[in-house]
DNA sequence: ATGGTCAATGGTCAAAGATAGTCAAACTAT
DNA sequence: ATAGTTTGACTATCTTTGACCATTGACCAT
């Protein structure tokens, strides 16, 4: 496992059930050995807006770093992922960002959140890298839709 | 017996009942003094979906690969779709067939096959007509894969 | 009060390192 | 000859590091 991995690990259990966790880049960088900069590539890999989660900080002499997880109607987040993923394309991990918060939100059980992440994965798109992207923003978009469908029907 | 063999049988060992072994390509090619890539051989020509494995990886710092056992002798209504559905393509009014089929086989929940039918639609699809056929076969082998993969799981 | 300086932060980005994947050429066994 | 094996060059992806930049606040001089 490496250091990026325990990192992650170390903030979701610090950050437990609260809403958000503060702490300093140095001192956390310094606890692991690693570069600061590390901190950064941390948040900007695991803590994404895509798994519900954000960041505030500030520089200077008692600076810190605020990891966030947002809270949203679930319906606005479909619609925002639909939005998003319409235009630009995905790319798989980012995608599997997405069907992971979704999870935990309870729109998708584990089971059909695998199948989609089977349904885009790279070896099912036979396509060349560039186009990946768009088509797994294509197809994933139309299974959202078809989630907030049924989601809507639902209630 | 050639060195593939032993690596076959070396893997087939480690797994046991497990139904997963996890491991490091580079370490694994140097304990049998190969090149890495013919790790690669070895999942490829051995442990392949026909005969009941599939394999995970990750790359870079701590990467590795995970060889995944999925149902070898249950499922032979999938295996047999993921046969078909492998070379030669489907349509869309096939692929429903078959994932109706598979609904009514307990394989499936409606809301799988919802959304698996959302994820390959023409719609999500954006290739060109010929090629649609092809791709949808494709991720339809993963999804069924992935099944077979979890239902081992389950039981 | 006002502005200057400096140390203590955090941010960015690109390079280096560490893996795994692909593919075709060379080799070997049948 | 043909099919299966082995190798290596090249590629793709993920992680780790470090150099350089930006911001903030404390302290100081005026």
């Amino acid at each position: 496992m490496n250091v990026s991995d325990i990192i992650e690990k170390f903030l979701l259990d610090t950050l437990g059930d609260e809403l958000s966790v503060n702490f300093n880049r140095n001192e956390l960088a310094t606890y692991f050995a690693v570069a600061p900069s590390q901190i950064n590539y941390v948040l900007a890999t695991r803590f994404t807006p895509e798994r519900g989660y954000m960041t505030e900080s500030r520089r200077g002499g008692g600076g810190y770093i605020t990891l966030i997880r947002v809270s949203q109607n679930v319906d606005d987040v479909l619609t925002n992922y639909i939005d998003q993923t319409l235009s630009d394309g995905i790319d798989y991990g980012k995608a599997c960002q997405i069907l992971e918060r979704l999870t935990a939100d309870g729109i998708f059980t584990e089971n059909e959140a695998q199948l989609i992440k089977a349904a885009i994965s790279d070896k099912a798109l036979l396509a060349p890298t560039v186009a990946k992207n768009k088509l797994r923003g294509s197809i994933l978009k139309c299974v959202l839709l078809e989630t907030l469908k049924t989601h809507d029907d639902g209630e």
